[in-house]
DNA sequence: TAGATTGTTAATCGATTAACAATC
DNA sequence: TAGATTGTTAATCGATTAACAATC
């Protein structure tokens, strides 16, 4: 089993080899992804042991990884291999930058549809999704296999919400909302809300920033 | 010194306290804590001792914690406690959603400053809150004292920005960009990026799901 | 007082760091 | 070969869980 700090740190690597990748690079050592990254090498390859696989597998050459294989690696453990459907629920100003967002990588997930409860909002956004009215987001989430799902509708419809979409089977919700999704544990939710994180911030610099050590 | 995740945690707990206090509660148990926020009861108890103060200070009667108090405790011990100024630098679709965002609470946050590059978005838009082009930046976050910032900017724009962020001495950023931000380890960076969540949760479904014991 | 709940000390568990042998 | 880097085992550290005394 690979914890959980474990998976956050290969997310965020998946990420980096990414940028390095569109830099133009094709290697790299442990060493110079802690100097970009923060993440001590050790950590990086004690991180990447974890998955398991057969033996030394990645190194090539002693120059270090070769970053295309890497993210093979981590593609094939982390299950980012098969493309995975998505859906936005809640058309608003948030809901409809996030649907004409491009950064939908096609190669890993795909939006196939976009919910508004609203029946002229609908008739008036030209998407190249398509979208339809929220009571129909469990019977299209079923049809579509429809696994992860964003949610930025207004705070008293975020649960309705939901539970629509758990009916239909979602998998994964990353919530915009400042609700508090009530969700069964096979149902992994994130969530994204901008004072939480300011309060998280405000915290970290009270209790850091006075004690620079100890 | 409190540990990163207790702070994760007290945090989400001063949100859920905001919520029971609004439906009328005034009162609760680390109990119906725990059946509400999924943290363990014994874990919500340890996490509110370390917050040292004076001994068993928190409750009241035998019923549990005084909601009102215990956000008091937590506003203390986790520096809720002073007005903190945030600015918000892209007013794009994304930046323009967060500046009329009525979630600022009043009592902790208090939004001063928005920035563009592009002088024609800052004269269209009419705004209570001050806009200025993005060459002010550091002049602004040091005359306003400003803390916190959102950056909402275009990817290729992103690293410039912080830079000026923090040329004018920001403590911590929230970053709803994929750009991975450079900074100094005083300055506090929050990564909010739906793909990368998207994959945490690809991950998480891949390798729990199948397993769902050990 | 008896029952329930908290606050805290002790035990367990797991992640991080260190050390080093294996590999290029 | 010598130097550098990886992969892995062992040691340390810290967080979580359990147990229980103190408190209401």
């Amino acid at each position: 089993m690979i914890p959980e700090p474990t998976i956050k740190r290969l997310c965020s690597l998946f990420h980096l080899l990414d940028d390095l990748e569109k830099e133009g690079l094709t290697c790299c050592t442990s060493r110079e992804l802690e100097s970009i990254s923060g993440i001590p090498a050790y950590t990086i390859r004690k991180d990447l042991s974890l998955l398991g696989g057969s033996g030394p597998r990645i190194k090539s050459r002693s120059a270090g990884y070769e970053i295309s294989s890497l993210k093979e690696i981590l593609t094939e453990a982390l299950g980012f291999g098969e493309l995975k459907n998505a859906c936005i629920v809640g058309l608003g100003k948030m809901g409809q930058v996030l649907l004409q967002y491009s950064g939908f990588i096609p190669d890993e997930f795909r939006l196939v549809a976009g919910f508004d409860s609203d029946v002229n909002t609908l008739e008036l956004l030209r998407s190249e999704i398509p979208l339809y009215p929220s009571y129909e987001i469990t019977d299209r989430v079923k049809e579509k296999k429809i696994e992860l799902a964003i949610i930025s509708v207004p705070l008293s419809a975020a649960q309705l919400t939901a539970d629509r979409l758990i009916k239909g089977g979602i998998k994964g919700i990353v919530n915009f909302t400042a609700a508090r999704i009530q969700h069964p544990e096979d149902v992994f939710v994130r969530n994204l809300y901008v004072i939480e994180e300011f309060r998280f911030l405000s915290s970290q610099l009270y209790l850091k920033e006075d004690t620079p050590k100890e």
